[in-house]
RNA sequence: GUGGCAUUAGCUCAGUUGGUUAGAGCGCCGGAUUGUGAUUCCGGAGGUCGCGGGUUCGAGUCCCGUAUGCCACCCCA
């Protein structure tokens, strides 16, 4: 064989994952899935991919050039989603008779976008989406917020921030002033206010959204305005007063302020941030954008908001919608940097070694009665001495070793180490269980 | 898509103005130790210096291209 080998290689921005890797994004997602679920959200799915005029032109220029596109073996022009709510609007329309509404549905899938890597930015991403569809009740709005919160502090990430803010409010704000029609470059300005610093974002409004430079500094003076919500709200709504659409928005952010209040969200986790305006093009209403504190970055780990006009595009019925997306692999990326993933490359906390090879069945058997209470065990394959068989579980992760050989069998008993300690016990065979999920256990 | 920095063993990195057989730590494998890991001691494997071209008597080192990673834009999870 002399034929020149294959370079074992994975695409620009596509990772391969290992076991410790995988196993902490494993557990990411079940945490989430286990927030939705607790507000009632159902699990969906849909393809990967999807007919490019479903996907084209809903989240703006930028989406459309780093689509995933091509042509099938049928012919058809088809492209790898970039997101999960759009082709679950498409979902919504196709199905909102069967569904009922409003429907609550939670979504973990992989996107596609082609786009330059950087760290916690790939071309291929996990995403774990929760959207009600068919309400445009505020209550709604409210508890994405909620959810968004709960759900961090049950990935264990005690310091961060959501950032919140309504388009109404700010589109009122370009109409009070005459530049609605200008609305989408100098909210693309008004976004860069925390890393460009407001010289650099009024000189962008002036020359490229084509502001006066009054216009631009009263839109800065609006935007960054600091202060307890409520009083910010207040602020704004008597500088708005006669502006109908802004109505709707402070008061929708009202209601996002209660019900934390309401719900014990601690205040300095939640920011009123008037100058955020991003989110993909097909936003209405409110945003929201979740940043660590500890690395802002990395950018934001889970955002969202309104969208009321994108099922529209797909069906008559008005299929309002407001929801957001955990973004699992880059958090996974950050709480990595932070330090804050566990390492260990089984999902067994038990290695039962193999010692008398003529006693494999007992091990086996021993082995069964031990996941029969739900314990996770593997049993090493090889009777290899002892000492590369503890030196596997070591590395691997697993808490627990246990051991017998004639002795012990003689002796119908056997021996566990747990290895952080490296406490050794010996147990009657009928106390096994019982001993093991102890010491895993106490307490 | 634009610009910048980087790429040497599985990982993190040394490598002199271009000069013989390219090094370290960690990890991995084996042994001391067919009844005990993480600690100790001994030994071993592993590198077309990302890839392709050029300059040169001679390139890991200089030049060009390209791939990948990272950073800043852009945008975003």
């Amino acid at each position: 064989m002399s034929e020149k080998l294959i370079k074992p290689q994975t695409l620009k921005g596509f990772r391969d994952f290992l076991p410790s890797a995988a196993l902490a994004r494993e557990r990411l997602i079940d945490t989430a899935k286990r927030v939705y679920r607790s507000y009632g959200y159902a699990p969906i799915d849909t393809p990967a991919l999807e007919y490019t005029e479903i996907l084209l032109g809903k989240g703006g220029d930028e989406s459309d050039k780093q689509m995933f596109r091509f042509e099938d073996q049928g012919g058809r022009d088809v492209a790898m989603r970039f997101d999960l709510t759009v082709p679950f609007a498409r979902f919504a329309a196709q199905h909102a008779q069967e569904l009922g509404l409003p429907f609550k549905r939670y979504h973990v899938g992989t996107v596609w976008r082609g786009e330059r890597p950087q760290k916690g930015r790939f071309r291929e991403f996990v995403q774990c989406d929760f959207d009600t569809i068919g309400t445009d009740s505020a209550a709604s709005d409210a508890e994405t917020l909620l959810v968004i919160h709960d759900l961090l502090v049950a990935l264990g990430i005690e310091r961060f921030s959501i950032r919140v803010n309504h388009r109404g409010v700010l589109n009122g704000l370009l109409e009070s002033l005459g530049v609605r029609d200008k609305s989408a470059s100098v909210l693309r300005a008004l976004d860069k206010l925390a890393k460009a610093g407001r010289e650099a974002v009024i000189k962008e409004m002036v020359e490229i959204a084509g502001l006066t430079s009054d216009a631009a500094e009263s839109i800065l003076r609006f935007c960054a305005r600091t202060g307890p919500p409520g009083e910010v709200l207040s602020e704004v709504a008597t500088q708005l007063d006669g502006v109908e659409i802004s109505r709707l928005g402070i008061q929708t952010l009202r209601g996002l302020f209660e019900a934390a209040d309401a719900a014990g969200v601690p205040a300095s986790r939640l920011r009123l941030d008037l100058a955020i305006a991003r989110g993909l093009d097909y936003y209405t209403g409110t945003i929201y954008e979740t940043f660590l504190d500890d690395l802002p970055a990395i950018g934001s780990v889970c955002s969202g908001g309104r969208y009321d006009n994108l099922a529209g595009l797909f069906t008559k019925l008005p299929l309002p919608g407001v929801g957001a997306s955990l973004g699992v692999d880059r958090l996974l990326a950050a709480m990595e940097e932070l330090g804050l993933v566990a390492d260990g490359a089984t999902p067994a906390t038990v290695l039962m070694t193999q010692f008398e090879p003529n006693r494999l069945r007992d091990y086996i058997a021993a082995a069964a009665r031990l996941r029969g209470r739900g314990i996770a065990v593997e049993v090493f394959p090889e009777a290899k001495n002892v000492g590369k068989q503890f030196k596997y579980a070591d590395r691997k992760g697993h808490r627990l070793v246990i051991v017998a050989g004639s002795d012990e069998f003689a002796a119908r008993t056997w021996q566990i180490k747990t290895l952080a300690t490296g406490e050794q016990t010996t147990v009657a065979d009928t106390e096994l269980v019982d001993a093991v999920s102890q010491l895993l256990n106490p307490g």
